[in-house]
Order: C-alpha cells, then sequence, then structure tokens
DNA sequence: CAATTTTCATTTGTCTGACATTTAATGGTT
DNA sequence: AACCATTAAATGTCAGACAAATGAAAATTG
C-alpha cells in the first residue's frame, strides 16, 4: 500500500484509495485490524490528521469500523446486504429528487423490477411471506390510516413480494427501486375509494402467489402501476389547478 | 442544524448525519455553499478536526464537493446518475465477494432484472443502441480476445441492451447487476466454442430487439442465462477435479 | 489459590495552533 | 484598457497535546 508523490490530489483520498484497493482485491480481508493510525501516518510519511480524514472516508461507506481502546483500531467490514440496504435507498431517494425524474419514470422502473420477481416469487414465496402480505393488505384497509401510514405499509407489502423470490441480490437491489418510491407516493393523498381499490389489488395478488399464478400476478402488477399512475396524474392535476 | 449534547456518538458522525439530513431535507439545495469549516465549527461548538471528519464523511457519498481557494468551500452536489453507478458497482462487487453468494444466485438476479427491461427495450431501443449491440458482437467473435476483454465486451453489450429501456432509473439500478457480475464472469475461461454460442444468442438477441419482438427476446435470454449457468458449473467442476 | 481491584499501555477521539497552497478579487502600474 | 502584484479567504496539511475508552497485566485481598 503505497501513495503516488506525484498526484495532486488530496492525500486522504489517496489514502483511502489505496486502502480500498486492498480491501476489493482481498488483500486485506474481512475482520483484518489495520494497522494503527499513528503507523499508518509513517507508513504513507503523512500526518495523523490525513489518516483520520482517509479512514472516516472508508467508515462512510461502511468499508471499515472502528474501536477505542487497547485492542482497538479500524477493522475491515463485513460488509452486509442489511447494511448496504440504507445507503441505497438513501443513494436512490436523492437521485430521484435531484434529477427530475417524472413519477412515471420512477413508476415504470419500480414497477418494471418488481415484475421481474414475480414468477419467482410465485414459485418460493413461504408462508411466513403469504403472510405478511395479508396482515399488511388488511392495515392498508383500516379507516383513519394516515397516507404516510398506508404508503409504509405499501412498502413492506413489495417488500415481501420481493424477498418472496428467495434471492438476497435482487431483494438489495430492489430494495432502491421500491423504498425511493415512498417519499413520492407520500406526495399523494389516497381517498378511501383510493384505498379499496388498491386493497383488493393486493389481495389479488397475495391470492395469485397463493396458488403460484406468476401470469395473474404480473398482469394485477402490471395493472396496479397503471392505476398508480393515473392517480398520480389526477392528483398532480388537481394541485396544479388548485394553484 | 444543531447536534445532540446527550448522544455517545463521535462528534464528526452527529455533524455528518445533521448536514445529510439538512441535504436531504431540501434544507440545503444543490449548489448551496455551506458555512465555512471554520463557521461551522463554531456553529456545532467543536474543533475545525471534527467539523473536516465531518465534512469528509459527506465527501465520500458524494454528498459534497471542497473548492480551495478564496470563493471556495464545500458544496451540496448534484448526484448524478452517471456518479452514482461506480459506487454502485463497487458496493455491489463487494457483497457479491464477502457475502458467499453463488454464482447461480447472481446469475440469476442479473438475468432476472436484465429481462424484465426487455419489453421496454423492444419497443424502444434506438438505432444507436442496436448499433452498439452489433459492434460488441462482432467484437467477440474476433479470434485472439482475452477472456477479459471478452466479458469488458459482454457487460457492453448488455449495457446497451438495458439502456434501451429509455429508463435512467433502471440503467441506474442495473448497472450494479450487471456490472457486478463481470468479475465472477473473468473467472471463467471460455473456449472457442462458448464464446461462438454466446456470439449466436447476442446475435438472435439484437435480431428480436430489431423487429421489436419482446418475446423471443426474453427466451433467448432465458437461455443465455442457463447457458451461462452450466457453463460456470463445468468450469467450476473441472477446476475442482484438477486440484 | 482464586477472585477482585488497580494500574498501565495502547488506541481512537478531540482540541489548538500553525503554516502551506489555491483561488479569486482588488488595486496599482504601464 | 491590459497586465501584474498584492491580498484576503478558504481548504489542505502538519505537529503536538490531552481526553476517553478498553483490555491486559500486575497487585491486592479473601
Amino acid at each position: 500500500m503505497k501513495i503516488d508523490p506525484e498526484s495532486t490530489a488530496d492525500l486522504s483520498v489517496q489514502i483511502a484509495q489505496s486502502i480500498k484497493d486492498a480491501i476489493i482485491s482481498g488483500e486485506l480481508p474481512v475482520d483484518e485490524r489495520l494497522p494503527s493510525e499513528s503507523e499508518l501516518a509513517d507508513q504513507f510519511d503523512v500526518s495523523r490528521s490525513s489518516v483520520r480524514e482517509a479512514l472516516k472516508r472508508l467508515a462512510a461507506q461502511s468499508l471499515i469500523r472502528t474501536q477505542r481502546g487497547a485492542t482497538g483500531g479500524a477493522f475491515v467490514n463485513h460488509l452486509k446486504f442489511e447494511n448496504a440496504y440504507h445507503q441505497q435507498i438513501t443513494t436512490s431517494s436523492l437521485l430521484l429528487s435531484m434529477n427530475e425524474v417524472s413519477f412515471e419514470t420512477a413508476c415504470e422502473a419500480r414497477f418494471t423490477l418488481e415484475r421481474a420477481c414475480v414468477p419467482l416469487a410465485a414459485q418460493r414465496r413461504t408462508a411466513d411471506q403469504l403472510a405478511t402480505m395479508r396482515a399488511e393488505t388488511f392495515r392498508q384497509s383500516q379507516p383513519g390510516l394516515t397516507d404516510e401510514a398506508f404508503c409504509a405499509s405499501d412498502v413492506a407489502f413489495h417488500r415481501a413480494l420481493v424477498d418472496g423470490a428467495d434471492n438476497p441480490v435482487l431483494s438489495y437491489q430492489l430494495a432502491g427501486a421500491v423504498e425511493a418510491m415512498q417519499p413520492l407516493m407520500n406526495m399523494i393523498t389516497f381517498s378511501a375509494r383510493d384505498r379499496a381499490k388498491i386493497v383488493d389489488l393486493h389481495t389479488k395478488i397475495a391470492d395469485a402467489l397463493e396458488s403460484h399464478d406468476a401470469e395473474t400476478c404480473d398482469q394485477i402488477l402490471n395493472d396496479l402501476m397503471h392505476y398508480t399512475t393515473e392517480l398520480a396524474h389526477s392528483v398532480f392535476a388537481k394541485r396544479k389547478k388548485d394553484k
């Protein structure tokens, strides 16, 4: 692990990259302890501050964790899917809000990816995942639910569907698409009639998955996508008119 | 923007979170200049080092950029899809290598997601994207290509397919799935016969997209997935036997 | 001897102050 | 008006100090 004396980049960037490369290449295996900050400062021939800033960069990406004390130090993190979810969701949300992605485009992406999971989920869904979908659908039918709570339950329903595909890679990739839509969905106010329609579609989706009927499930998800898009259109149109 | 004096978390973590919240909520809009490091240190009542470590954390997530000089400072970044790709790919690659994800699982996820794009790509693919797919397929048919170059061209082919769906959100989400597979694919040595078979399937995929035939394209991608999985199986089996 | 307490060394976290470097604006000179 | 030197402001880097946490070793105690 060395840094290029010719480079004009900030030291902390170079050091972080150097350590990152060592982690990616496997030179530094999971749970390996890095040299102490002072030792790293000596090795790279820089000050401890620069090393610390580099380590903070890596920590922000969950590549390392630090512990204080005698046997403490910086350790290579075992990057787990659960931990990566949050970053994935935050980034996806920011991307949507900063790039003027239309509701339609985001919605299309979300349902397209979700529909891809359906054939697998129809085969593999567990009773437990089905129960979650039923429970969330029931919750959505309760009167007095706020729009936010309704949307949160909606996300939980669809995550259960995605998890039904029993593929952690899929679940991870979909987390961003599904959850990043929530802030957009939260902007919609759902009438009782809207909710009843969605609950109906959710029920049919669960039914289809229960009977391992991928084709029907796919069709209903397609319906749900179109219904959601129309709903958003009418809500946004109304809001524009009121203003 | 304040931090909790009761919290036991590191100062740089709290400060970073506080600024991050302000960015996500829109309180700090894109291209807004943050207060200088010294001003932030005063505001949060901490030292400049702690502020700097917090800013490095944010920079590592591309949430801010910094500029030196008189009119410099830290600015809220416009998070673009192109920039987010790399992080997405790095994270996906590390997740695959650290979580003992089987080749089969990763392959399934990748092709499942890619097949989801097919109906859209069959409708919307541009002549340009089709040309890219043809060109990469041609490159793959050249003798003397290293396995790495063959895989890289393979990735380029499939990215063109995904981009054909003309949905930036989809392209972003798929980047992780498609490119993170490359290191795994690179472990495979392709015989001339394997390559010919893949080139054949790629040609058929391009043909199907050219004639807007989503169904055929989907079937061939399914074939490609199974062929890839079998190929990997036989290669890994042989390697195990040799050892 | 065993259990407990104390001491101690190590490491990260935080603070202070200094200087280097970069950059744009300012003002003076030609 | 064009050019150049100065200057102020900001980040980047360094050095040194102390605080706080933590586990291990040493000392104490029953």
